[in-house]
DNA sequence: CCCTGATTCGC
DNA sequence: GCGAATCAGG
């Protein structure tokens, strides 16, 4: 795969707006995160306006061949508050405007979706599609889904039930 | 573990 | 010039 002039303008816009080098990547398409890291900074685009400057390091220690002897530090001390820990739940709440909701199942905000592509989902992200598959803004959710499960806990619940009941949603 | 960008260096 | 491998950090 070659830059062309058209994709290297694309690559400046999406750069420009904000997106990750890996959602830029996927909208490429034929190209890694890596390779698009490295041709923002062949272009000395990689600022993207005021960020934080780079401290350099000290270049690459070469490659040790020794194994790293096995320690074992400590037994973390279980936390007794259950964690949900997954960063898309959590930056999901974080954007939504605070609110109180009640401690009740039936109570679930409808979550933001990451609006990803087919190629930017992994295996733990939501796989509920998002629209007309034949339009240009067709995505799938792409929050957090799990270690198994192909949807988010919200989609889960509609995906398993008979369409009758589901409750129409995005 | 998931992800991010930064850097080096063999090709 | 290109980008995988690697590093450092969130």
């Amino acid at each position: 795969m070659i830059w062309t002039d058209e994709r290297v303008e694309t690559l400046r816009k999406l750069w420009s707006e904000g997106l990750s080098a890996s959602q830029i990547a996927a909208q490429l398409g034929g190209v890694s995160r890596n390779a698009v890291i490295g041709k923002v900074h062949r272009l000395k685009l990689s600022g993207r306006g005021r960020t934080a400057p780079s401290p350099a390091r000290p270049k690459k220690p070469a490659q040790a061949t020794t194994a790293k002897p096995p320690q074992r530090p400590a037994p973390a001390p279980r936390p007794v508050t259950a964690s949900v820990g997954a960063t898309a739940l959590q930056a999901q709440f974080e954007a939504a405007p605070a609110r109180h909701l009640e401690a009740s199942t039936e109570n679930i905000v409808v979550p933001i979706s990451r609006q990803l592509q087919l190629i930017e989902l992994s295996e733990r992200t939501c796989k509920w599609p998002i629209g007309d598959p034949l339009a240009d803004d067709f995505h799938f959710c792409g929050n957090e889904s799990g270690e198994t499960g192909p949807y988010c806990r919200y989609h889960a619940r509609l995906a398993f039930q008979p369409a009758s009941e589901r409750r129409r949603v995005r």
